[in-house]
DNA sequence: GTATGGGTCATACGACTGTTTGAATCATAC
DNA sequence: GTATGATTCAAACAGTCGTATGACCCATAC
């Protein structure tokens, strides 16, 4: 019982070292093409300190997710209890549970001044995350994260949206979802932006924000087809 | 000169065995999950048949990209000729330019009787190309096969809505894309699906395509906000 | 002082990576 | 028949991969 663990600066200034590498290679180049040594190298720690701290390739990936993904949804928690709050008895303003669902991805750090710009780096490997590399995460822990996110926002989702079946409203959160990460993804991208004629750098969350919600909110409201 | 080429059966075998399987595992792991060695010995061919007949991984990853995008982008314009010919002078419906848009990339192969079901390997392989993996494929390619897609029905949304800024067409079909690809890519995703509740077996692409035009066309159609 | 244990280090393991080579095989042309 | 050129094959190339080991450093506890 000897030799209290104690915080020690410096070990906490490795692991956290490694996963700011970490997030930031696999952001760019994706989980399988990123090596362990790479990480270290650039993050000038050594080889086995990844073991060491997060014991396999596939734990330190579970932990980049779980620190971007963790407090992204908690804030998009936050921001429906206070918008459900304010509404009281009635149904919340579709706009405003929107905007709880979508900025807090858009934002996730980078804040500059009273602006919020989009950091090109965590920004891209959350859209990775979501479409493309998700068989990497446990399949536990990306569960556990995303449960509670859907089922409280279909629920508001459906409470502002109440003429709509329960089919149409799961596939519309469905396009919503794709809406977001889409641009979420290809937010920073250079060569994507040019094709579209947009300008790839100062892009500002709540900017996006404005351009998103009015469309979503629209595509949300529709008419529900009666075809079969 | 003896000799001619001979179109020889068994080379084009291999070649396109090498492709459906690269195909395949591509999507499924992604490219730099998925080794060289994995895609011959499951197509059942040598390992040098690939540089026999690609040249290099980042060659056969172009190849079986233009395979895949090419026929898709050609249907798409096939199909706005039509909309656009039937439309003559006027400005065509946004309903049936958005299906030119989005139901190619939905039906690709897997037709069963008259309904087309979604080819889980394919549309996975979409989604990936589309949005985390551009980067293992020539930007020059790329290029080439979204250019004249993206301009041509740029010009038709654009006449459809002739209301709309300049920028705000912009983002409006960068959202419109956002939504397609998110469909494409998660559709086949058991996991997704079921969080969703969406039975992820039999989806048909016309019957998606139902969902998602009333929802981008609303989308598209929304008043144009006014904030700077 | 010595002992403890968290953290770091260089080094090595076996397996796998994309790529290359040169011989073997094949159908066709003459 | 022989010659030709396209295709296939087993084998090896030099690197890199994720992982594991055991010595070492160093602050703290006693």
């Amino acid at each position: 019982m000897a030799g209290r663990p104690s915080p020690d600066p410096d070990a906490s200034s490795t692991r956290e070292r490694i996963l700011d590498t970490a997030e930031a290679l696999f952001a760019e180049q994706g989980f399988d093409g990123t090596s362990l040594r790479q990480i270290t190298r650039e993050a000038g720690v050594n080889l086995a300190a990844i073991h060491y701290h997060f014991g396999s390739k596939d734990a330190l990936i579970d932990a980049v997710f779980a620190r971007l993904v963790g407090p992204i949804n908690a804030a998009r928690l936050a921001m429906l209890d206070e918008v459900e709050r304010e509404a009281g008895e009635g149904a919340p303003e579709l706009e405003r549970v929107l905007e709880a669902f979508i900025l807090p991805p858009l934002q996730s750090t980078a804040d500059v001044g009273t602006r919020t710009y989009l950091d090109g780096r965590r920004i891209k490997l959350i859209g990775r995350i979501y479409s493309a590399e998700r068989q990497h995460i446990s399949k536990q822990l990306f569960f556990n994260q995303f449960r509670e996110v859907l089922e409280r926002f279909r629920g508001a989702f459906g409470r502002c949206l109440p003429g709509l079946s329960e089919a149409a409203l799961t596939w519309r959160i469905h396009f919503t979802v794709g809406a977001m990460v889409h641009i979420v993804h290809t937010a920073g991208d250079p060569v994507l932006c040019s094709m579209l004629g947009m300008d790839s750098t100062r892009l500002e969350a709540r900017a996006i924000a404005r351009r998103m919600i009015p469309f979503l909110a629209a595509g949300l409201r529709a008419p529900e087809e009666d075809a079969p």
